[in-house]
RNA sequence: GCCGAAGUGGCGGAAUGGCAGACGCGGCGGUCUCAAACACCGCUGAGGGCAACCUCGUAUGGGUUCGAAUCCCAUCUUCGGCACCA
């Protein structure tokens, strides 16, 4: 018979019987409300971005909040005034969709996926500051879209303009984005998406291309300001003036502008190209090809955008019939007209030179158009050419191009740009990719623009007191690619606010995009009357400090928020060039099919079920842990166990610290060669160094080699558990220090066990949240003792032991007499011993003897 | 085609000029238990050797260096974005 010695049961971790119950007191608390007026400490601006309300938080949101939240914590730990805010990006398709297929109202669908989706994110434990929400689908939001658009319209930075637009049969006018795939079809329905000219409205985002190049001063990513860089297309080059010769049909002398990169090739133009769209097609085109162009320029504005960009599609084009005057040898050279050139580009025509570009050279080569070679390399000048030259080679010079004929390639180009332009028939011109923002959507859910339309006065712009134009509940949304609220003759008609008469509303709405362009200025005061913000908190608190959310919004949101800012400070509302100072882009969470998550795709993970089982703790350190968090990556909870297990871990430390480990016959006792002393000195240096690189980790956003840190620590600390030391003040300083470290990434634990070691202690109770982040004793992370490895010809062959204030003379020493290096070395006398990195390695170099 | 990011154990990943594979998962072995679960301990890149150890090894091929996963050149692969932009 066996006596066993009965200790009491060490209580379980259970989450689910404290993180709710924390959640509850911080709520109650306050805690997490900042007091934007708060003059003395040091302010920071934490902004996440907000979601969009598609019904549920999945694992993907978590990945994007809870670190967001970690960085959050940290810098109030630093006595930072932090304010971290969220939101609801309200309107878009989606609601309108699902309103549709469920045949429940797009508001009603909305506010109760932003009521469940509040529930789910108070279950993260994040520091949320739901004082300052902000719904944008709210007529207290969105009328401050109208007001900014009026603001814009009256600056001339809002315009109303006839051209084709994306146009979806079933859905209406389309975002850019909302085209997908190579065949260019509906994200929605799939269907092919035509163009269609329709009468839209436009922000003058172009007039800031330049000013949108220009990152300095922002710590941004460099792969989202390439992206950015190479949206915005900025290209430099020279506008040439061809004038037409005159003709039997035709008079002659009207100017044709050309947008060139290569000025330098004008003497091997040997035919021009306009765009189907170029407004001179129909003057130039003579008699007896008229039917020919106006069938081919018919059959170019229905063919969808992506059969006339598709490189694969060969060539197509017409000649008018009529020529071009080359302006610098006076040559008469055939214009056609052909699709691959572009009517929104540059000035939708081009000098075609098949010599030196592959489009040109096709054309030319199906239509039996001559070649000519005006750029060679030296030897190359009569080689025939099998396809266009591109290249820039040394030394190349161009050739049969008269006078400039010798000269290198830039040098050829600017002479020829300087005389033309003294001519007046030229001038060096940059041209961009970058298209002024299309804002009109043929949708219900959004802001309506507030304009009028009216017969006498034309556009008029709804007076400031009549804002905001509410949208109508009633509407019949349905769609049918007809505008819903032109449907509502009560919306619809108004009198005039200038004469009086009858005048109908503009009854397009806004692009949601609009929402999301200025949403951060708006928490800063969610309730203002009078102005969307309120100017003393903007100049204070903006720029936002940091920023994180996707990559996928790199040149859409990101880039329309930049451009909102300007415009907002060039009507005088911001005295800010950029929203954001600093931003960072985590990685994305794919679904199990290795497709992002979303919930038209089907394939979101739910973490409540995870967090019902583990805890809200073990999710978040989890997904911090997974990898590094501009990474992302398919989802796979394998492995969740471990970080459970060292939350588990942490808290049988600190509950526990004299227990023995059931099935560990060391357990309780120091490593063999290790006196109490020397033991208590070990775990404040670990403690210590841990502390070190987890606040730089923090600091970096490095979450999954802060916890990798953190659970080193733990393993030490376990391994000390039930030891002499297990008491000890720096058994006590590295338990504390550990439950600081690990606070802003796991807030309810963390606020549990420091809550029982104060009451324990018989301390007033204080939340840990609020706590002082540690310093580091850099003394205590310097060890007496350090292993210093031994390399011969950059191969490790032994470690050995020294002191740490070792002196270069004596490592050397030490490494030189090393048994296996003295081995090694058989007698030979080292060329050089090196030592690097202030001695943490040292090198012996020998002549290798074969 | 152009721009960008990345290729490291069975897996997620660590190390950004100085001990490759920290930390974790999985696997194997063990302790605890009547048993299971939980928990804990040990081992775990490949090949060789009884062993101490040795050899190989960071997509591929070259280079720079006393020393390269890390820097340079070329190539291959994967992912993201753009795509007839003159």
């Amino acid at each position: 018979m066996t006596v066993q010695t009965e200790r009491p049961r060490l209580e379980r971790y259970d989450p689910a019987s404290i993180e709710p119950r924390w959640q509850r007191t911080w709520d109650k608390a306050g805690l997490y409300r900042t007091d934007l007026h708060d003059k003395d400490r040091p302010r920071f601006y934490l902004l996440t971005m907000y979601p969009y309300p598609s019904g549920d938080i999945h694992i993907g949101h978590w990945y994007i909040i809870t670190p967001t939240d970690a960085i959050a914590r940290f810098h109030r730990m630093h006595g930072e005034n932090v304010f971290l805010p969220i939101g609801f990006d309200a309107f878009g398709l989606p609601a309108e969709n699902a309103a549709i297929k469920n045949n429940i109202n797009p508001r009603d669908w909305t506010m109760s996926n932003i009521d469940n989706m509040r529930r789910q994110l108070r279950t993260m434990g994040a520091t949320f500051d739901w004082e300052a929400e902000v719904v944008t689908a709210d007529p207290g939001y969105y009328r401050w879209n109208q007001w900014f658009f009026l603001q814009f319209l009256k600056a001339g930075l809002a315009y109303r303009q006839t051209s084709p637009v994306d146009w979806c049969p079933n859905d209406g006018t389309l975002a850019r984005e909302q085209v997908e795939g190579a065949d260019r079809h509906c994200w929605r329905c799939g269907a092919k998406v035509e163009k269609r000219d329709l009468a839209q409205w436009y922000l003058k985002v172009t007039r800031y291309a330049d000013e949108l190049l220009d990152f300095s001063g922002l710590i941004w990513p460099e792969p989202i300001k390439a992206q950015q860089t190479n949206w915005i297309g900025r290209s430099e080059g020279g506008e040439i003036v061809f004038e037409t010769a005159s003709s039997e049909h035709h008079a002659g002398g009207a100017e044709l502008r050309v947008f060139t990169t290569r000025p330098d090739t004008l003497f091997g133009a040997t035919f021009m190209v306009l765009a189907p769209e170029h407004p001179l097609v129909a003057e130039l085109t003579a008699p007896d090809r008229k039917a020919e162009v106006d069938a081919y320029v018919a059959q170019a504005a229905i063919r969808t955008e992506i059969d006339r960009l598709s490189t694969d599609r060969d060539k197509t084009g017409v000649a008018l019939g009529a020529d071009a005057i080359n302006p610098v040898n006076g040559e008469r050279i055939p214009i056609f007209v052909a699709d691959y050139v572009l009517g929104g580009y540059g000035t939708g025509a081009i000098m075609a030179v098949p010599a030196h570009d592959e489009r040109d050279y096709a054309f030319a080569e199906k239509y039996g158009l001559p070649i000519r070679r005006v750029v060679a390399a030296p030897g190359d000048e009569e080689r025939e050419l099998e396809s266009a030259y591109l290249a820039h080679a040394a030394g190349e010079r161009l050739v049969n191009s008269g006078s400039y004929t010798g000269l290198g390639a830039g040098e050829g180009g600017a002479a020829i740009v300087g005389a033309l332009e003294a001519q007046g028939k030229g001038r060096t011109a940059v041209t961009y990719r970058l298209r002024d923002w299309l804002i009109s959507r043929q949708r219900y859910w959004g802001t309506p623009i507030p304009v009028i339309y009216c017969e006498r006065d034309g556009i008029v712009p709804v007076p400031d007191e009549d804002l905001p134009v509410r949208l109508p509940d009633t509407v019949d949304y349905r769609g049918s690619g007809e505008n819903p609220l032109a449907r509502d003759e009560t919306f619809l008609n108004v009198s005039c606010p200038q004469c009086g008469g009858p005048a109908r509303r503009e009854t397009d709405t806004m692009d949601t995009f609009i929402d999301s362009s200025w949403y951060w200025y708006r928490y800063l005061s969610p309730e203002k009357a009078g102005s969307p913000i309120d100017r003393a908190l903007v100049d204070t608190w903006t720029p936002v400090d940091q920023y994180t959310g996707g990559a996928e919004h790199a040149v859409m949101h990101l880039l329309y928020a930049r451009e909102w800012t300007k415009m907002m400070r060039d009507v005088g509302l911001v005295d800010q060039d950029e929203p954001f100072k600093r931003l960072f882009n985590q990685g994305q969470i794919l679904g199990l099919d290795g497709e992002r998550m979303s919930k038209s795709r089907g394939n979101t993970v739910d973490p409540d079920d995870l967090v019902a089982r583990y805890g809200a703790d073990t999710v978040r350190l989890f997904l911090m842990f997974m990898g590094p968090w501009d990474q992302g990556g398919p989802w796979s909870p394998t492995g969740i166990g471990g970080v459970h297990r060292f939350l588990n871990r942490v808290w049988t430390i600190v509950l526990d610290a004299s227990g023995r480990e059931p099935g560990d016959p060391e357990s309780g006792t120091l490593p063999a060669g290790v006196d109490e002393a020397a033991a208590r000195l070990q775990l404040r240096q670990a403690a210590h160094r841990t502390l070190k690189g987890v606040t730089a980790d923090y600091e970096a956003f490095h979450f999954n080699t802060m916890i990798a840190k953190l659970m080193e620590l733990a393993n030490v600390l376990m391994r000390f558990r039930g030891s002499s030391v297990a008491g000890s003040p720096e058994w006590d300083e590295a338990v504390r220090l550990s439950l600081l470290m690990l606070a802003p990434a796991a807030p309810h634990i963390t606020e549990e066990l420091w809550s029982r070691r104060q009451s324990a202690a018989g301390a007033a109770p204080s939340s840990i949240h609020t706590e002082t982040w540690p310093a580091v004793d850099e003394a205590a992370t310097v060890e007496a003792t350090r292993e210093v490895p031994v390399q011969v010809n950059g191969k490790v062959r032994d470690r050995i032991v020294v002191a740490s204030d070792v002196s270069a003379e004596d490592l050397e020493r030490a490494a030189l007499a090393s048994e296996k290096v003295q081995a090694l070395l058989a007698g030979r006398v080292p060329l050089k011993v090196i030592q690097a990195g202030g001695g943490r390695l040292v090198n012996i170099v020998v002549l290798d003897a074969g």
